[in-house]
Formats: C-alpha cells, sequence, structure tokens
DNA sequence: CTGTATCCATGGAGATACTG
DNA sequence: CAGTATCTCCATGGATACAG
C-alpha cells in the first residue's frame, strides 16, 4: 500500500465519494485545471493565456475563464484606458487552495509516464511501482 | 500563499502542464475517479460497485471499467463455476498509487463544500479560507 | 487585443431492451 | 448477475467570421 485510503467505512465512503464529485463539477473537463497551471505562474492576459494552454480555443478559453470567475478562483481585471484594451487575470487566492491537487495531478501524470516508458504503452507493469514524488501537506 | 506553486519558471511550467494533462487523459470523465474511490473500500463486484457509484448506468460502468482494466488500475476476475457467474474488480496495486490524487480531490471539495455554505452558492467568499485537511504524503 | 456569434461535427451519456 | 446493443439527445468543443 502506497497510502492509506481516505476513508476506512462505507460511510466515509460515501462521503468521500460526495467531496471528490463535488471537486470534480467543479474542476472536470479538458481545461480548467490546466488554465489554473497557468495561471499559478502569475497574471496573464488572454493572449497569453492562450498560448500557454496549448491547443484551447478562443471560444472555450473565455467560456472556462467565466466559469472560473464565478467560482471565484481567479479575478478579472481591464485595464480600458489602453488600446487596445488589456484584460488580465490573476489567481485568486482560492483558487491557490488547488495547489495539492494540481501537485498530485501533476506527480500522478509524472509517474505513470514513467511507467508507460517501461512497459510499452499498457499491460502489467513492473512489479514495484517506483516511489511518487512527494506531496507536500497544505498545513 | 497556502502552498508553494508546483513549479517555478516557465520551462517547469510546461512539463506539469505535460503531466497534468497526461493524469487528465486518462482520469478525465465523470466516472473514473468515483469508481477507483468505490473500488479503493475493496474489492467488489459489478452491481455493488453501481450501487456505490450513485448515478452511473451499467453501460458507462461496463465502458470505464474496461478503459481502467486496460491502464492497470484495477484487475477483473471472473468466478465461472458459480450461477450467475460472479465478476469481481478489485483495485491493482498501481491503482492505489491514485490515492494521493483521491485524496486532494476530497479535501479540496471539503473545502469547497464548506466555502459554499458561508457565501451561498458563489461571489468573493470569507477574506481568509479555512485550513485545509491534511493532505497526507506518501513517503 | 479581447472577446462573441454562428455553424457544425463528434462523442458522452441516458433509456430501454435484450443475451448468456 | 453481468453485461451488450440500439436509439437518441445534448453538451463539448472546433472553425470561422465578426465586433468593441
Amino acid at each position: 500500500m502506497v497510502y492509506p485510503p481516505p476513508h476506512t467505512s462505507a460511510a466515509t465512503c460515501t462521503t468521500a465519494m460526495r467531496s471528490v464529485r463535488d471537486a470534480l463539477d467543479l474542476l472536470g473537463g479538458k481545461w480548467k485545471l490546466p488554465i489554473i497551471l497557468g495561471l499559478s505562474e502569475g497574471p496573464k492576459r488572454f493572449k497569453q493565456l492562450q498560448r500557454d494552454v496549448t491547443g484551447i480555443t478562443a471560444k472555450m478559453l473565455s467560456k472556462e475563464l467565466k466559469e472560473l470567475e464565478m467560482n471565484g478562483l481567479l479575478t478579472r481585471h481591464v485595464q480600458a484606458d489602453t488600446v487596445p484594451v488589456a484584460v488580465t487575470y490573476t489567481l485568486a487566492p482560492y483558487g491557490t487552495t488547488l495547489y495539492p491537487v494540481i501537485g498530485a495531478l501533476h506527480n500522478w501524470g509524472q509517474l505513470h509516464r514513467h511507467r508507460i516508458m517501461h512497459t510499452g504503452e499498457d499491460g502489467h507493469p513492473a512489479p514495484s511501482v517506483p516511489e511518487a514524488a512527494a506531496v507536500p501537506n497544505v498545513a
């Protein structure tokens, strides 16, 4: 066992399930987490963000940013006195609470990539799973 | 700042982005993580799993289980000598490496639920975010 | 630059019925 | 029980053109 399960009883599991589903509802989809990750580098403008989040279209970026802003994960600032107008998106403090999630995903993504390399895309892998990178605590 | 960002430079961010996208490709969608979570309680049969993963249809469950098995996250065992046949799904060791991911999502989901309670579904919340539950390290 | 509007293709996903 | 087969609807999301 690499990690103790997040629960111990069926009742706890139900609770865990709800929380995970809640998180997934907000963060699900292809783009939400990559956008957050892009903004974790610092405030960015629309075009900059579109360059950094590879493959996203303006329509999607616009829509996702709107949702993320509504959920308080980022803030939108318009510099109207310039031409053309500049719009800057900044990760809100609440958005930074997602770092543990992104960190965990990042670590697992690397682990998985490493595993793929050694098994050729699928199948039952090396018996011993390499130690995942540390996921520091928030406390 | 609640947590140090998973990177420090643009180059690091690109790498992080790739890993996160890799993870999302495998774990994305409504059901994969909830299924893993359900199986973290222990081996389960098809029907049992469908009961525990609230809302999933047999078709979806079947499809998702097939994908998760192909990726080595769980194993399928058929007890053919019984009638009716019993099929059991078990979380593979590799599947347990997802606990940190699920743990992070679970903690954040709880944090978010707590936040919702205090702000009435949206908007800019209490200035100080409540401390998230600990995300224990894998080490 | 920062988007929005429109059109359109794909596939995610539910309902239902059916098989071994 | 443990699925598969169809049918269908609708959200996701790309391409393109347009607007402030």
